[in-house]
DNA sequence: AGTAGTAGTACTTTTTTAGATACTTAGAAT
DNA sequence: ATTCTAAGTATCTAAAAAAGTACTACTACT
């Protein structure tokens, strides 16, 4: 009678972390995103919209809101006209760069390796 | 006259590794499919089909053959019967190792600091 | 008076992703 | 003669994600 207790459902439907790891960064614009603000410092819905070639406003709106909702990113809203709001790591949002880091070294290393940086381009003139 | 770079289409057409990244490692259960294979040995379809809570066959094996086509896995055919394929870490799967090594450690501290290795538990009796 | 700027919302349509179901192979066990 | 096994394929449907379009608010500028 020795079970494998992997087949248990009490323990597959425990919380597992590269699922929720999935759940949380999956889909097709949030690593993306998060890489923006974290290592470009951009804060403004405009300015991302612009970045991210080909996403849409709702989109953009749906990611940034659930970014938020599972505490990532801060969202600042300024009363003023034009509307400003400015998105922000929180702290929770922050121990993820380590993360981040380590897939972005990997992914110019082994999937662009003729990969430059255009944000360097942008700074050195 | 001094433009923003970063508008200029040839730049942000470029292979941009995130958006790359996100293209390769997204969906529902590819980490989740990388994480068994490398961390757990698991080699063959019908284990993972047990593991992946919820996962359908037609689901994974266009998960396995993505995984595959992208470089990350080896698929070997045994002419046997019944049949038998053995899924194992190609060198560049191997190379993605430390990325979901540093993508677990912080999901366990951060997304589940209540989780423990259902793995272990396994292996001690 | 008309247009631009920012950060959206609301609603619909399209695309992508995943799930459901039935079927296959070929031998071994019941 | 069935049933079981592993690892699928083929086809269809459902659900989720993303995109498209139209519209808003308030002020400043032309």
């Amino acid at each position: 009678m020795s079970q494998n207790k992997f087949t248990d459902k009490n323990v597959i439907a425990r919380c597992v972390p590269m699922s929720k790891l999935q759940s949380v960064i999956g889909g097709k614009w949030k690593i993306l995103i998060l890489w923006y603000i974290a290592f470009y410092k951009v804060q403004r819905f405009g300015e991302l919209m612009r970045r991210l070639d080909g996403i849409t406003q709702s989109t953009l709106t749906k990611q940034l809101r659930e970014l938020e909702y599972d505490g990532f990113l801060h969202r600042e809203i300024y009363k003023e006209i034009p509307p400003k709001v400015e998105y922000s790591l929180t702290e929770f949002g922050q121990s993820f760069i380590p993360v981040l880091q380590t897939m972005m070294t990997w992914s110019e290393k082994y999937l662009c390796p003729d990969y430059v940086n255009p944000y360097q381009e942008i700074t050195k003139e």
